[in-house]
DNA sequence: CGCAGTTGCGAAAACGTTGTAGTGTTGAAA
DNA sequence: TTTCAACACTACAACGTTTTCGCAACTGCG
């Protein structure tokens, strides 16, 4: 076994100062040519590669990015995750991912762990318990200590930070806007209880394009769903006892689970009813129908925070100006929406 | 801004030693009841939390965790990720994620970046373009300075590490054994080119099968497939001009594809051929029909690999005693297949 | 020959932590 | 009165690196 060699070691071995060595590897002109090829020829042959342990504590920088997320068995995040690592990488930044599994407990300790030196900032979507619980102390602590965060996707207004969002209220709007142009004036929604912030938004912006076109809110057509694994019943109920004409769902797991249970109830899609979701997923692209969503894309997302972050921490004055970016929607047609 | 404190500042503060706060935050018996109890409130009053970095540094050892994988959006990879981290978390280490893209070169520099001090050890899948070159030096390299590596999945036997595989080869087999049980013999093969090892071994299955109930081999009812994003013409054709009764495929991609062109050309599955996929995944699971697939437990394969690497680890003594941890895999039937 | 300037290198501090090996004071036993 | 142990604490080295400062030896100039 041949372990990595340090400075001290080659400094040792050619019999001249750790200083020297050091020197001479960073083509310092205070070293003659002569030892400079000397030891540079040592240290290729030894295959020398500086500690980055050693170097972390030096520079107290540790060109690493810590990323919190809920989940990450979850195509929207696998793509933020995509999008942060291809910045990160251009930026000669490594990326450590701890997941929260939608954890208040876990996410606080997470970030605890990461924040003592670690990470040199943080880049985070909040676990369902903590936007539930309103209580984002560990958040503060971290930014108060001086350590830049960027949040994504799942934010909250009560920390100061910068954030990356889509417009959830317009993208929801823009699709039952699209439902309306087609003359479709009984929408149902099929949406999250109201503590998840995209899915309070994504409601707005139902309600919005609703109220904006004079159509009459129908409670009974909105159903908030709180969990998601046993979300069959619920959606099965509202297919069966309403009728309308176009559904909305706020994600794409929502949209799927009611195009089967219609099957299954002798409905089609899109012929009794048309069918938009939300997060231009896995599922959307091959499910069948396929199914038309308003696309989040999670790489451009993950590639905005990336380099928010990136840009304070290279950024020696630290201005206290938090923006909050805005990532584009687009409403992508597919098989469930009648042409 | 309230830095981290450290344990200089809290003994310049308290006009002790540094030692003496280190130790009193210790519990030793060395320091008085008094003094133990006076640095105490204090570390706790200023939130001290000793530096990682530091730690890392003296104690030779990152309790960190290098994931090296080909892609992080995908499903199964997200899963192995997934089971890595519960691991990695019941045992304090955390992880660090880095995607090779399929690429060599990328695969070369984040491991030797990540293995200059970074992590404690790898685990990590083959790109492709590895499997390709069949160049596996920078992995012999870190192995050789004594840092262990676990693969998953992709693999190679040019490398000599802890492995974690499923048995690719028999659960082929199975699932075409399936088939046969079902009077089928007609039946086709998507497949990827030889030199992913998981293709080409799910391709020995399908052979073996085939061969032990004495069933011709029909080249043209292999297809195998060099680039994932354009096998649609070669699958319609495929379909087009050949017949069959029964499809196995090597992955879900290719599944889903050969329904959905099925169903373009006005075939029906189940009705006119069934399916099998292999990778349980999103999917597999909701496109119509659903698929049914041979189950790769990406988090059961994940935890393994992590407790083969944390285990290696702890472990003193170190023997060259390599493993291969077979994953056992699990037909899913579901609606693509008929009963 | 004397002085300044240059060249080539080494010593040491710093980053934050831990653990070993002292050090000085007290009290009790011989 | 001496000796020795116990106690409570401090100094220091070490992990691997970078960088500032200092110190010789040599060169060139007057």
């Amino acid at each position: 076994m041949r372990k990595k060699v340090t400075l001290k070691q080659i400094a040792k071995e050619l019999d001249v100062s750790i200083s020297t060595v050091s020197k001479s590897l960073k083509d310092s002109h205070e070293i003659s040519e002569d030892t400079r090829q000397k030891v540079q020829a040592f240290a290729k042959l030894y295959n020398y590669k500086p500690n980055n342990i050693a170097l972390s504590l030096k520079n107290k920088k540790t060109k690493t990015i810590g990323i919190i997320i809920p989940e990450i068995v979850h195509h929207f995040f696998a793509t933020v995750i995509s999008g942060i690592e291809q910045v990160a990488n251009e930026n000669a930044y490594n990326v450590i991912v701890c997941l929260s599994d939608e954890s208040f407990d876990k996410e606080v300790i997470n970030m605890e762990l990461l924040a003592n030196g670690s990470t040199d900032g943080f880049i985070m979507s909040l676990s369902k318990e903590t936007m539930q619980k309103k209580d984002f102390h560990h958040i503060q602590e971290i930014i108060s200590q001086g350590m830049p965060v960027v949040m994504f996707d799942r934010v909250t207004n009560d920390v100061f930070c910068d954030k990356v969002i889509i417009d959830d209220q317009l993208a929801a709007y823009e699709a039952v806007q699209f439902f309306i142009s087609k003359g479709f004036k009984k929408i149902a929604l099929l949406t999250t209880v109201d503590y998840v912030s995209v899915g309070k938004l994504r409601t707005e912006g139902y309600l919005k394009a609703l109220k904006e076109n004079g159509i009459e809110v129908v409670e009974d057509l909105i159903l908030k769903i709180e969990d998601i694994d046993n979300c069959s019943e619920k959606i099965e109920s509202l297919l069966v006892n309403q009728d309308f004409d176009a559904l909305f769902a706020v994600n794409e797991l929502f949209a799927v689970t009611a195009i089967k249970l219609a099957n299954k109830l002798g409905k089609k899609v899109p012929n009794d009813f048309s069918v938009i979701g939300f997060t231009d997923g896995i599922i959307s692209q091959f499910s069948t129908p396929s199914i038309t969503t308003v696309s989040q894309n999670g790489i451009k997302m993950g590639r905005k925070a990336a380099k928010m972050l990136i840009d304070r921490l290279e950024k020696e004055d630290e201005d206290e100006l938090y923006t909050t970016e805005l990532i584009e929607t687009e409403l992508v047609l597919r098989e469930s929406t009648t042409t």
